[in-house]
DNA sequence: CTAATCCATAACTTACAGGTTATGGGTTAA
DNA sequence: TTAACCCATAACCTGTAAGTTATGGATTAG
């Protein structure tokens, strides 16, 4: 199964400051890049690189306003990791009439 | 929120072979590493790398059963992911009905 | 007993991602 | 107009992680 798009996302969110970023968004809403900088650990390019990044996977959105932009989070973009998550639950459960695997996940 | 746990998790699952290797492990069952090596596109070596990466993080358990080492998945691991992504879901909410947030997103 | 097999580890190479400083375009303030 | 500010891009450096080959221990087969 051929997913590029799970690929992207994982590989995005798998960088621990980038998912910082993203976890802040959603939690304190729209950020400047100034706000984000000043907490991220990390220097403004820095900052301007991830959110770069963010923006191609569709986790945040990005509007101008004079010399400021904004960036908010997305987290409807999240949907396909949910998507994958199921799946694999779904694998699983699918095998359990393995008598095996019942068991082992019983005792667990 | 420092959370180590889910940092490893997303690393362990940023890497496309290595997902793909969990993938197989959670559609498939049970595999040997020989059998996983075979369509892996990588070395073997590389396969024992990445299961054991998949080990550390809880993703997967092994079994040794003479010269095999058989692999299975464990797909409860995926458990702080889900977690994680409900959160990111739930700030969202919880910001819908602050007016603040609300005014703001209305005047562009 | 010998040979073949399975897998893990070691040792090494290398690509790339994430960090930095430097710079400049566009915007606001004075 | 000039100066200060915000941010993105460019150019560069570097550590790490993923890959490789080589090897050996343990186990099974002949």
């Amino acid at each position: 199964m051929v997913t590029p798009l799970q690929d992207f996302l994982f590989k995005t969110l798998g960088d621990p400051t980038r998912r910082a970023i993203f976890e802040r968004l959603c939690r304190q809403g729209e950020q400047t890049v100034g706000t984000i900088t000043a907490s991220a650990g990390v220097s403004q390019p820095a900052v301007s690189k991830h959110l770069g990044v963010l923006l191609q996977a569709g986790l945040v959105s990005d509007r101008r306003h004079g010399r400021e932009t904004h960036y908010r989070a997305r987290p409807e973009a999240l949907a396909p990791l949910v998507d994958w998550t199921k799946q694999m639950a779904g694998f699983w459960d699918a095998r359990l009439d393995d008598l095996e695997d019942l068991l082992r996940r019983m005792d667990q």
